[in-house]
DNA sequence: CTAAATTGCCTAAAGGTGTTAGGCAAATTT
DNA sequence: AAATTTGCCTAACACCTTTAGGCAATTTAG
């Protein structure tokens, strides 16, 4: 019965297109033998099973992320690589919700080592070599860009912001000044301040709101 | 045959205690019919339907997590009202690592109006009293905090900043210094600033703005 | 250019989750 | 104690996942 020609590379890429219509958690492999008009029991051959699947759906993204953060970075420096790497983002979770929430998806540690995880990491340190920040502080700062990223993008595409005042677009460009303000004038170790005071005591949350 | 007593409460608590050992995603009618031992069907009587049950999981978190923050915040001001904050929400997600994933989980506007969402807003809006923002600004930091309570926390959950060598904690530290500083620093809009430059360049096809 | 080996898709079947419909017995009300 | 309500059960269907084994189309070899 006429062979359709199905390759992992194909099931994968389909896959990925089904995640941005239907969301990467809709994403199912009866789906997918529906699409290839083929019988469920077909895809096994090119991927293990459902968890295989959507973990090459989540490397998939993390590549074409990586590749248009790469893109996005050469010949900027400064606040203009940080805007330009934080657009990649987000204009990538809306092109592509569900490969973007598939980047999201947890990997094991051998996966993710694998992965093109490490070139994200390797941009936003990029980004830093245009504010002086020496070693420590420069993780740190790794870290508040990568959460600070992963957050809002996180939030505009579950409608968080959604029915709030001021338009997200604003919002968007006054927070890429507000975080180059913030790198230009990273404020020195105040080892021995208040801060950890409440530490202990509590924790955090994803906050809906404006 | 013996009735077990169940309620919505019990099971909504039951699942939400199910999602901490499990993860939310893995929370399902049938592993809560399970640990309850009784039939499946059976709770259909007090739960709708899987969906209901998490949107009642949701409710429950956002509402726990907001009594946390309220608690946290009573006689707090400025930076310590934000570490405050900030360790809720931390430590709530190390304590309940389910339930804040069900804090994230998208609630149709309707139920998202009727739920403790907007006491999130206000507590943030809390913090920024202690800080000279007026009305614009004063929004985008609160979506900036939020966004960044949130990816920090789903990135260290999600074992983003694992293995790598300054320790967490003394990140959290210094990203709780580093938005004070922020915030005491606001930067005043420069709307002719280069800043939208970059956007529109984006390399990722059509620019994102509204 | 056949014949053999491989590979691709199929049928069959079993197990899990979600959901609805209808029934009997336990609890509650009268 | 009778009547009513309510709680949990059985039955049944739909859909997703995964494994095992088979036949035919394709590729490789002689």
């Amino acid at each position: 019965m006429a062979r359709v020609g199905l390759t992992t590379e194909r099931l994968v890429l389909a896959g990925a297109e089904l995640a941005d219509e239907v969301g990467f958690d809709q994403v199912t492999v009866s789906e997918l033998a529906r699409r290839f008009d083929v019988k469920v029991a077909s895809l096994y051959s090119h991927v293990k099973n459902s968890q295989d699947l959507k973990t090459r759906i989540t490397l998939l993204a993390l590549e074409e992320l990586a590749d248009r953060g790469a893109a996005a970075l050469a010949g900027r420096a400064g606040k203009d690589a940080l805007a330009a790497l934080a657009n990649v983002y987000r204009d990538y979770a809306r092109e592509h919700p569900g490969r973007y929430a598939a980047a999201q998806f947890r990997l094991d540690p051998a996966t993710a080592a694998a992965s093109a995880g490490g070139r994200h990491a390797q941009m936003t340190r990029a980004i830093l070599r245009g504010y002086a920040l020496t070693e420590p502080d420069q993780t740190h700062a790794v870290r508040l860009l990568g959460s600070f990223f992963h957050g809002y993008v996180s939030l505009e595409m579950g409608g968080g912001f959604s029915h709030s005042a001021p338009d997200t677009q604003e919002t968007w460009v006054r927070m890429l000044d507000a975080l180059d303000a913030l790198l230009r004038n990273w404020p020195a170790s105040a080892a021995a301040t208040t801060a950890t005071a409440a530490t202990a005591a509590t924790a955090t949350g994803p906050v809906s709101g404006p």
